[in-house]
DNA sequence: GTCTATAAAGTGATAGAC
DNA sequence: GTCTATCACTTTATAGAC
């Protein structure tokens, strides 16, 4: 039940490096947040960087294996990943609302962060996403660029969470509130989503009419 | 033409701080890529944070001032806005690629850093962007929430830039390659964007007929 | 395993010469 | 205005007692 003093620290580090950065986590406030002493901190993870690499690593799964383990299912059909797709992110980003702002920071100021992650690369290349994509578009007579259609899909989903503090502060809306409208997103964008790719061959079927 | 102490200064810290934030800055490297030294950094800018300040407000300029002054515009109607807007920020973005990463990352760490910007607040309001919206939305027989409508719009503009390096680092393209495709966008988010607000009305009228 | 005390290096800012 | 030298403080990491 009671957590011990490592798993102590490692939430305290998840919670001030994912809302702070790396850069102005002090680790003496992780060893005060954990409720233990800055000595043990080091006798348990050896340096800030490398309790730093742990953290990222986590946040990184939380990230990107969802979204892996729904396209390797080989069951379903891309219009359905798409919908369990948007309903992962959302729902996991509601938990942990800084881990994207978190993900592309780090990822702006070490380009290699992706790679460095263990068979992250890798498991991106088997899973082959684009080519699914690729051919869904293709079956549905749209001539769109699967990046374009990717970029679309993360952004409608992700930018949400990202946009949040300013929506927030722009609007004078609650946290709570701002939430809720994420959550209804679940539903909506997949016909958003849809929409597009319709506008996409309806406009190449009048051509050809 | 050769730029003075000040702007050299300024300049250095423009980049620095936006590519890496606030706390991961040294004042001796901004001196440095500036080639001066730190002593004269205080002596024309008094502190850190105060230089921080004023870049972090050009940034801040930079991406509400252009969006602020579109829909200030009485000629235009909203569905031409909507295009200048996304040619505006794609514009702008493929210039200073890391803004995007800058200020939103600025407004989580720090919440108010939007309202202590001069006047933003209130610009924001009178612009009434939000109602502009609302009334078209509610001409083309959607009933999309405006809010939904404008986070699509930025997610679709915007979230590119803040992916590009997971994108160019998972799908091994170079920086040149993903601009052009980011540039394609300027003309292809405005058809999709109509395509989302069509299924809205499409469905509606289907419900009724 | 956990603590206190301290070493070692980094960092923002200033004093004072030119 | 611009520099070198240095202060004052913070921050990571370790030594050594319990």
């Amino acid at each position: 039940m009671e957590p011990n003093t490592e798993e102590k620290i490692k939430a305290a580090a998840a919670r001030l490096f994912t809302t702070r950065g790396f850069a102005a986590t002090r680790t003496r406030d992780i060893a005060a947040e954990a409720g233990i002493n800055l000595a043990l901190l080091n006798y348990y993870f050896r340096s800030k960087e490398n309790l730093y690499r742990i953290i990222m690593a986590e946040n990184f799964q939380v990230f990107f294996r969802g979204a892996l383990q729904i396209f390797q299912n080989q069951e379903t059909g891309v219009q359905e990943k798409i919908s369990l797709l948007v309903d992962y992110y959302i729902g996991r980003l509601l938990e942990n609302p800084d881990i994207p702002s978190f993900v592309i920071n780090e990822l702006r100021t070490n380009p290699n962060a992706l790679i460095q992650q263990a068979g992250m690369h890798e498991a991106l290349k088997d899973t082959n996403i684009f080519s699914q994509i690729s051919q869904y578009l293709e079956d549905r007579g749209s001539d769109m660029e699967p990046v374009h259609f990717i970029l679309n899909l993360l952004g409608m989903t992700i930018f949400p969470f990202l946009a949040a503090p300013a929506f927030q502060s722009a609007l004078g809306l609650e946290k709570e509130q701002f939430s809720q409208l994420l959550a209804q997103r679940k539903k909506l964008i997949p016909v958003w989503i849809d929409a597009i790719i319709n506008a996409n061959s309806l406009k190449a079927s009048t051509h050809t009419s």
